[in-house]
DNA sequence: ATGACTTTCAGAGAAAGA
């Protein structure tokens, strides 16, 4: 089964590259980020017609989450349950589902924006939920959580380190969030980069940050020992963050075994 | 060969992204 996550930064402007995209990989499950979308929206139709059933987070102008399935969707929960608010609202940031077996969650974490902003609190506020969510559903069988985390996890994962001094994705804060995921039991499922030595997943539009490579790897797959025991390859696509037209997020995907894994 | 921000809502330009 082949599983993946792609913040696609508006689904209405990337719907061809997504449909082309969804026939030339064979991807079974897509968690999508970043839909940009209203509910009513949603390019339902187009995405039936490709054989996907969807679960969707969305609520207007910005953030919204999916999972889509072409290998059924169960048990659809949509929001991160005791999740935080923002300004008084409760913003589309998950969608959980289980698909061929697997239960999946779909995430953005909120950006931060600034480190004394009151975004970062929210941020690590929405974390702390996340933890308990993770701690509530993973168990026996395989569990992860794909999405745009917003945090690049080491050094290593940002192009230069120097060039992110006092701002957010890489702040002890956020750091101790990522590695308190890891200690209710997930672990990063790292992919591989086809091209150069790291497997950044996010190159800004701007200042020809994807031909020079200045990318970060924020979009993470944090999976349970069951779902960690069923990889067989994880890989960057960094060619669908080429050309006209290209979401500044490449998909991360990740091909699963279920006979082999221990679940 | 990859390409210089892009998207939404609104109807100009701000806000958000990271």
């Amino acid at each position: 089964m082949r599983i993946a996550t792609w913040n696609v930064n508006s689904i209405t402007s990337r719907l061809q590259r997504l449909l082309a995209w969804l026939e030339s990989t064979g991807t079974d499950v897509l968690c999508l980020q970043e839909l940009k979308c209203a509910a009513e929206a949603f390019p339902t139709e187009p995405l039936r017609e490709l054989g996907y059933e969807a679960a969707v987070n969305a609520g207007g102008r910005w953030n919204g989450v999916a999972i889509l399935s072409r290998v059924g969707l169960e048990d659809p929960v949509v929001g991160l349950p005791g999740g935080p608010e923002y300004e008084g609202v409760t913003e589309p940031r998950a969608v959980g589902a289980t698909c061929g077996g697997v239960r999946l969650w779909s995430v953005y974490v909120p950006n931060g924006r600034e480190v004394d902003h009151p975004h970062f609190a929210y941020k690590l506020r929405w974390f702390a939920a996340l933890r308990e969510l993770v701690v509530r559903e993973s168990g026996e069988r395989p569990f992860a959580v794909l999405g745009d985390y917003n945090v690049a996890p080491t050094d290593e994962d940002v192009f230069d380190p120097a060039a992110f001094e006092g701002a957010t994705h890489v702040t002890p804060a956020e750091r101790r969030a990522l590695a308190e995921l890891r200690d209710a039991g997930l672990a990063d499922v790292v992919p591989r980069p086809l091209k150069y030595d790291r497997p950044y997943t996010y190159w800004d539009y701007r200042q020809l940050a994807f031909p020079k490579n200045r990318g970060m790897r924020i979009d993470l797959v944090y999976g349970n020992p069951a779902f960690e025991a069923t990889v067989r390859d994880a890989y960057v696509d960094r060619e669908e963050r080429k050309g006209k037209g290209a979401s500044d997020h490449a998909p991360v995907v990740v091909d699963l075994d279920l006979r082999h894994g221990t679940a």
